[in-house]
DNA sequence: ATAGGGTTAG
């Protein structure tokens, strides 16, 4: 190696540095040329670890530690290295200390502890950052307003990010893409497109990030026709497609039901990380093809990527789901001896799936007697215990209940989401029809047409009673709250998008409809009635399917 | 002297 032993030279190596090795050699040419109190270069070094080689910021936190009088820029750095770390808490924490040594932040300061608190959710100490930034007389910038906006998306309060985003004075793309991206996190994504289309009337144009949550968008919903639309779009535009927003792209794609296009999206990439090799791998997991997910699978591994348990996740249910069993249960073995990935939950339910639809009971019950949690209604209790806050548990809780006919006890867990106050995840149903997403909950009474819809839907169920079908929730749940009522009587999502569709779909095309999160265990018998009684193929994807591979096994294949 | 906010997979 050159002799490297000017500051020039130095910060030029630091930059080309991938690994902390790399910056240990450098210290040591520090040491020889004399340069360990080099203020600037040791700034590099703290941001070379801290940042750019994510991951390791106890090292810069060492070098920082061991520097006498740390300047602001070298503060702020391992503040932003703790911010994008697995421990941001870390980075408040040092915010702290910071007054305490009397330094004072500047505007770059503010930026790095609003996204510590974004991460951790800390909704009361951003707004105190709030205060602290006028009170030092610093200017309130774009970014603070952002990293606020993102705060309150991601504490579930989009009607303060939109009071937010609604008063300023010069929304950026960014601006934009986080109400976007959040609007989609909180599950409101008929509000995301609006916000898109809000976009596309007021001339303001999209970048790859709001695009990719765009795109997000479609895939949740089932929005084909938009979808191709947006993609559409991003090529007029001459958006380039980077790793991200093809990922986005190859997700709706595959999530509406077009593995070609799909194919044709991740063949065009010119990268492949392991988020888009298991997109891909999910798509044709989703639709049963076992041999290709497999087949994509060895390619991804051969392009040295490293699969992750969400890869794992994908292939185990593309397996489940072409009965592929030997084939699954030593990928299966491979995740721990060759990738060191400890098998969740989830991966043990795609092994049971794998048994159980091969027929191979009695392996079934030996596989299960290794896994460390029981595969029944007690891991679901288990799951409550350990995770108490997060509804979707419930749900799944109280699926399984409903899934054995136990009414009483689905009653209980719901009561128990009641008494701790958790926000309903409301299951809805939505169809696209002239790119137009309808969106339905339980019981909607808010769309323009629902005079009409109620009239297709109670023509739909004196059709089905006529054909002799007796909705099994309503003889069990006539003593139930409000919400169970509207659900015994068969105002389901999924049956005001149908009578939407019947209404407004030509006669002999297909109805698409998408189906989220509660399902009904009639929900498939019913769909099929309809469909007879109204001569309509009627497609439905059940989103659940894509979440719960565990869940009783049918195949994905049946929904497109 | 250096730096900031927003995006994707189960």
């Amino acid at each position: 190696m050159k002799p490297m032993l000017d500051q020039g030279s130095l910060v030029a190596a630091i930059k080309r540095c991938t690994r902390v090795g790399d910056l240990k050699a450098i210290q040591a040419h520090m040491v020889r040329a004399n340069l360990t109190q080099d203020t600037f270069l040791t700034s590099k070094l703290i941001e070379s670890s801290a940042v750019t080689l994510s991951g390791h910021v106890a090292y810069a936190h060492r070098i920082f530690s061991c520097t006498h009088h740390p300047n602001l820029f070298m503060w702020n750095t391992i503040i932003r290295g703790y911010s994008i770390s697995d421990s941001p808490i870390t980075a408040i924490a040092l915010y702290r200390d910071m007054f305490l040594c009397g330094i004072s932040p500047n505007n770059y300061t503010f930026g790095f502890v609003l996204k510590a608190c974004c991460k951790l959710l800390r909704l009361c100490e951003g707004q105190e950052l709030q205060s602290q930034i006028m009170k030092v007389g610093l200017d309130f910038e774009t970014p603070h307003l952002n990293g606020l906006i993102k705060l309150y998306a991601a504490c579930g309060c989009m009607d303060n990010a939109c009071v937010m985003f609604d008063e300023m004075p010069d929304p950026d793309s960014a601006s934009w893409s986080t109400m976007v991206s959040g609007y989609a996190q909180n599950g409101q994504a008929v509000e995301a497109l609006k916000l898109f289309q809000e976009m596309q009337a007021e001339n303001v144009s999209s970048d790859a990030f709001t695009l990719a949550s765009v795109v997000g968008v479609c895939g949740d919903l089932g929005a084909l026709d938009l979808g191709k639309w947006v993609h559409s779009y991003i090529d007029k535009e001459g958006v380039k497609i980077d790793l991200v927003l093809g990922t986005a792209l190859v997700g709706m794609y595959s999530k509406c039901g077009s593995l070609d296009n799909a194919l044709k999206v991740f063949q065009g990439m010119a990268e492949r990380d392991v988020t888009a090799w298991s997109t891909m791998i999910a798509g044709y997991a989703i639709h049963g093809h076992g041999e290709k997910a497999l087949q994509l699978f060895d390619a991804m591994k051969r392009s040295k990527t490293i699969p992750n348990c969400v890869t794992f996740t994908s292939v185990l249910s593309a397996c489940s789901h072409s009965g592929l069993v030997e084939k699954g249960h030593q990928i299966f073995e491979t995740m721990w001896t060759e990738y060191k990935i400890t098998p969740q939950i989830k991966h043990y339910g795609c092994m049971v799936d794998l048994f159980c639809q091969a027929g191979m009971v009695g392996h079934t019950h030996k596989f299960i007697q290794t896994m460390p949690i029981e595969p029944n209604v007690h891991i679901s209790r288990k799951i409550l215990k350990l995770d108490p806050s997060s509804p979707e548990n419930y749900v799944l809780v109280s699926n399984v209940y409903a899934s054995q006919g136990r009414w009483s006890s689905v009653c209980q867990v719901r009561r128990l989401m009641k008494d701790k106050a958790l926000k309903k995840q409301h299951g809805w149903s939505s169809i696209e029809i002239n790119f137009l997403v309808h969106k339905f909950i339980m019981g909607d009474e808010s769309h323009p047409e629902r005079e009409k819809i109620y009239g297709m839907l109670h023509q739909m169920a004196r059709k089905l009673k006529q054909v002799g079908h007796v909705a099994s929730t309503v003889d069990v749940l006539h003593d139930i709250d409000e919400e169970e009522k509207e659900y015994a009587l068969g105002l389901h999502s999924e049956r005001l998008a149908i009578a939407y569709g019947l209404l407004h779909t030509p006669n002999g095309s297909p109805i698409r409809i998408v189906k989220n999160l509660r399902v009904c265990r009639d929900c498939h018998e019913v769909i099929k009635l309809i469909s007879e009684v109204y001569n309509r193929e009627i497609i439905l994807r059940d989103r659940v399917r894509f979440h719960r591979f565990r869940e009783r096994g049918c195949s994905c294949n049946d929904y497109w």
